[in-house]
DNA sequence: TATTGTTATACTCTATAACTATA
DNA sequence: TATAGTTATAGAGTATAACAATA
């Protein structure tokens, strides 16, 4: 049993720990994505809450929660700034219910940002092909979505709920 | 060149986002760290630290923020927790530098830790292969640290000095 | 002049408890 | 009773400016 010559990753490597690297890796692409959306003023939280009521014109705050995945008590915040600033509208289903949508302003706005996240991603591109792209996806998946885990995950833990 | 049928990753598809796919995995990683350092109280970035020092140990604050590469301020709160917390100890090298090092307790304390992290590791094992792991972070390596792309980046920009 | 250590501050996102009002 | 919306708070890391003291 030859072992391979090459010393196996030690803890005193920081450069292969899964989650210094995953930190690291998620603030190049948040600022990436600061550089490009500046001239909008945008955060991401912001952007993927436009988005969100984009495909759902007309759903409450909860459901755009649920189809985002995040808690709806950090959609209020986000969807607060963006009313302050004229993007979206509501207007009352019922006493409680809110139905959001674009404002025209907003609506206008959208092919600008998708342009300026189409650039966002451009800038990755040149690091890795499409398939070593694609690749990494699955594979951040199955870390953060354990169901897609290729094999049985011992690690499955009783933390799957997230409503 | 007939195209895949499989239609393109659009922006209302969040779940092919990379910094969404980032964060989370990033979050999901940090989670099960605190969990298994529950027992110790630690985050990361502490442990992060404590390895740092048991590395090298005497180097100062200053070298010790190089050798993470990290600024050195965010150096300084962690340092103070963990002194308080008699893990490691400060001596005077000159009138401003301090030589920092384990503690008897901090040096009786990084097996168990050691074992912890170990454990971490495996927790993500079962998820993908070796292999797959390594290109993992060989792929996150190339997103933070645009030097490790492998075709010329045009992406790279001037920010690449950290100190 | 340059470096060490420090404080304070601000910024990203995530998450939970607790509350009001309404279906 | 369950749901919608809200507020406040806490937590993870990162980053910058500004300062005093010292090499």
């Amino acid at each position: 049993m030859a072992k391979p010559t090459k010393t196996p990753p030690s803890d005193a490597q920081l450069e292969y720990w899964l989650g210094r690297n995953l930190r690291r890796a998620t603030n190049a692409v948040v600022a990436d994505f600061m550089e490009e959306f500046a001239q909008f003023d945008l955060r991401p939280a912001q952007f993927t809450v436009l988005v969100a009521v984009e495909n759902n014109p007309g759903a409450s705050g909860a459901e755009l929660s649920e189809w985002m995945d995040v808690p709806r008590t950090n959609t209020v915040v986000v969807l607060r700034e963006l009313e302050d600033r004229g993007l979206i509208e509501r207007s009352a289903t019922d006493q409680r219910t809110q139905a959001i949508a674009l404002t025209r302003k907003g609506k206008e706005l959208m092919p600008r940002l998708h342009a300026a996240h189409a650039r966002h991603r451009r800038n990755f591109d040149a690091m890795m092909s499409r398939e070593e792209k694609e690749l990494l996806i699955a594979l951040l998946s199955r870390i953060w979505r354990p169901d897609r885990a290729a094999r049985p995950a011992a690690a499955q833990k009783a933390k799957r709920t997230r409503s």
